[in-house]
DNA sequence: TTATACCCTACTATTTTTGTCAACATTCCA
DNA sequence: TGGAATGTTGACAAAAATAGTAGGGTATAA
């Protein structure tokens, strides 16, 4: 079984998960000015450097705004309800790829029209789609709300 | 953006690509008798010793018969209504999991109940299963056969 | 008895992931 | 005005996963 095991499938990255916490994070204190990112390394027990490489990418992509200096830190750029989870994880990990040929303007094989396999992959990346798309950072924050008996302090 | 690009996201290895490649190439030969796997690989242009690994976790469990010795080769356990897309690529890929923390008896993380990311995971690894789990490998013969005026001959 | 083909295990090269580290720039506040 | 807080950037590196390669063994048909 050398060479054979494996983890699991279809897995996100850290990438795609602290970077999801993170924004989640954000949205919770949206519109309380900017939040130094090593309050939020803390929370998550995330290395903050690691975190904050992330982070950089969604402000260049303006998902984020920064603010430097003592008393700055990081902010949604838009109300959580315009931030969708497809839009940052498509940032963090690139887009959704089951398999190379079914990338906009990616690798084609050779038997692109005929290919069954590739209807398989297309199906799959619609359905994750369909899921990331619709999902956006104030549904997770009124989630939140809605599980606020349970609610445990390092969430926020 | 050193250490921050990346090539894709959710992305099949190949084993899961492969082996369903060569599962769906047994299926257009089921009832034949076995196939030998080296013409699966030539047809590819894959591998044979490292398609050999992937047939080989499929026949353990239960979806592949070998027959040793000249004139021997794979075939179908079952016929192919009965095999779906989700059997072939939880064996070789594991469980369906962009998280750990979704992945049945696997880890959990400490705030359980109110994890509003983890909510997410388990939507997207919902709407995969759904997918895989209904896709059997007669569907992608029946999708071929829709698609002869297309065919082309290394899809066999 | 020989060629064919499955069976099994060990090894290795490459790539991706997951960070670490250090130097620097900007801003606030005492 | 100076130092502490914070973001910015790029180089580097350890660890894990992926994608094979290699080669010897075993069973069977012809």
């Amino acid at each position: 079984m050398v060479g054979i095991k494996r983890g699991g499938f279809m897995r996100l990255s850290t990438r795609g998960r602290y970077g999801l916490k993170a924004m989640y994070q954000l949205a919770i204190h949206y519109g309380e000015g900017p939040i130094p990112l090593k309050s939020v390394a803390d929370r998550q027990n995330l290395s903050e450097n690691y975190l904050e490489q992330l982070v950089s990418v969604l402000r260049k992509e303006g998902l984020l705004n920064s603010v430097r200096g003592a008393q700055g830190g990081y902010m949604l750029a838009k109300p959580p309800e315009n931030i969708t989870v497809g839009d940052i994880l498509r940032i963090l990990e690139g887009d959704i790829a089951p398999a190379d040929c079914v990338i906009d303007g990616g690798y084609e094989c050779e038997n692109e029209k005929s290919c069954v396999t590739k209807t398989v992959w297309i199906k799959i990346r619609d359905s994750i789609d369909e899921v990331i798309d619709s999902i956006t950072l104030q549904d997770m924050l009124d989630k939140r709300q809605r599980n606020e008996k349970n609610f445990i302090d390092w969430e926020d």
